[in-house]
DNA sequence: CGCGATCTTGTAATCGTTTGCGCACCTCGG
DNA sequence: CCGAGGTGCGCAAACGATTACAAGATCGCG
């Protein structure tokens, strides 16, 4: 099977030692005399020896993992593969590598409320990164009542559980103030608002809206997943020709928009202005390349996993936000 | 810590029975007084029980994981944010998901060989998928001799591993033939020739060429990454202004030309036409929409969990290929 | 040469589940 | 009323590692 052929107690044996001579022998920092752990340790070797790691999981009462969770409905394949997941994964992956754990990764459907327990119960993860509240503020909640080492990406506001995420609304209100500083006066939002994270960036371009005085334009309720039949919202583009900038809630949305806009032959940004959001990788590279707000996914996931760890140790790492910027490329 | 507040023992107090009963209840097949069944699950479900996943997998001795493993340098965030990647780590979540088997994901630097070794013998997955054989093909070959489940997804050829892949030479030559067909007579490759994938679709496309008694375009030497200096190596296309297509060895080095002749006020496909590779989930919405070669990475996820189950149970799995195509947009 | 200090290694318990084996108890036909 | 055959459940041994405790070996010193 995928049992290792070699067990403690086999390299015992060959060694003509007990496996807690061996054991010992290999974490090293115990007292065992220079030519026991010298031979052990060749033998060991010599063999490919790695210690069972349920075993001594079980054993240390810990896994060296850390679970990431992704609540997504049944689109998961489709919705991970957003370019802010996987850059946000990625990231996290290199620390987690450099403090040594292992990252197991789940998308779940958060049809049954029990997802979250399910995964802090099974003991399979020493602790989890849950990526976007989505529209799961209540189950968070509950989990971090009784679950300590939990932390979420997310719209950071007077939650209970540990949040880190950017300033939405501020980000809303950046690229919405960009527009208008920029002479628009017809600006759309792009976007569903059906998790905390995009209320809150429509907030932010109320608001600019409202601080600017100027009237906020049709709102385009595009999904994130691209299939959906977010061509037949964009149809809106053309019961509203008068609109002269977009603000959208993602960088994929942008993109979308930049197609759509192209196919009707209306110039960015010189008929429509267009703003995203993330600054994925590929938004420096679309056409034109896009302006957009960026967060620090980088520093962000390095966060997440500072705090998860300090929560492992029992400490109380509070919420936390990163910071935010926009990024003035040619789309606006 | 994490420990969940409640072990099998302790339910077993609660209901007044032995752990052993415990389990047998809630695992079911077992004979047991439906009076105790009752009394028992409805306990376990009050306090909210889960075996712990260490135990039972150390009893069973699987692990109910598979370790997804991408090899890659130091740049593992940049390049694993490739929606060649993640489009593929989607897929394959949710068929492992189907299969209530958890993922392990993983970059490597294959700077030392014995990575695959370390996963293998750790004992943390009860399979492997490597994605990509990049220049690892030594590793994978050794590491093929005493580990039965592993599946690689790569270029097939006559490897002793079990490989998942399509046939990049015949996708190589599928684009540039769909190029020539079009009239275009200076054909630039774009891409490294850095891994037995590459390789073969620049094969292709060099065997379209002989094929059609076209003589080869430049070879631009773009990277993978983005980051890269690639500003500075589509220069090329300023030395070769007579080129009129590109074969691209991935979607986003299209995208990245589709990108840099748009700065050079080229235009795409009446100037140059360009043809990307993978159908990421982007492709379709660029600017022009791109003609790619598509992967059917739905069914290569599929497949290679299905072969990567069959070699966990001791049988032989063959390579296989997965089917290839062209998708004709509007840049080509 | 004897005895305590020191160094090295073995013994055995433990982590939480699963499961083969066997012991009660119950039922039922003769 | 007795033994055969079934049920329902407990006992205890795994799985493979770690580690407190103890025991044996060795050494130093008086």
């Amino acid at each position: 099977m995928t049992r290792p052929l070699t067990t403690l107690a086999d390299i015992a044996a060959l060694a003509g030692v007990t496996p807690a001579t061996v054991s010992r022998a290999l974490s090293g920092n115990t007292r065992i005399s220079a030519a026991t752990r010298g031979r052990v340790i060749e033998i060991a070797e010599q063999h490919g020896f790695r210690p069972n790691q349920t075993a001594r999981n079980l054993r240390l009462g810990r896994t060296q993992a850390i679970a990431i969770v992704v609540p997504l409905g049944h689109q998961s394949a489709q919705r991970i593969s957003d370019p802010f997941y996987t850059t946000m994964i990625g990231q996290l992956m290199d620390e987690l590598a450099r403090r040594d754990h292992a990252m197991l990764l789940s998308a779940v459907a958060p049809s049954d409320g029990g997802w979250l327990a399910q995964i802090a119960r099974s003991g399979r993860a020493d602790g989890i990164i849950v990526l976007c509240q989505s529209d799961q503020d209540a189950v968070l909640r509950e989990a971090a009542r009784s679950y300590r080492p939990l932390v979420v990406w997310g719209e950071t506001e007077d939650e209970p559980y540990c949040c880190v995420g950017t300033d939405n609304k501020r980000g809303g209100k950046l690229s919405t103030m960009h527009l208008l500083a920029g002479g628009r006066r017809r600006i759309a939002f792009a976007g569903m608002m059906d998790t905390p994270e995009l209320v809150a960036r429509h907030d932010g371009y109320l608001e600019a809206h409202r601080e600017a005085g100027v009237e906020p334009g049709p709102h385009i309720p595009v999904p994130f997943a691209f299939e959906a039949a977010s061509r037949d919202l964009y149809a809106m583009l053309d019961r509203h020709p008068d609109i002269d900038g977009i603000v959208a809630a993602s960088d994929m949305i942008a993109m979308k928009a930049l197609h759509e806009l192209s196919q009707r032959g209306r110039r960015v940004p010189n008929d429509v202005a267009v703003v995203g959001y993330d600054d994925v990788t590929v938004a420096a590279h679309m056409v034109p390349p896009l302006t957009t707000i960026r967060q620090d996914l980088t520093m962000a996931a390095a966060l997440m996993v500072d705090l998860l760890f300090r929560r492992m140790q029992g400490e109380d790492a509070p919420s936390t936000r990163v910071p935010l910027s926009l990024i003035h490329r040619q789309s606006a």
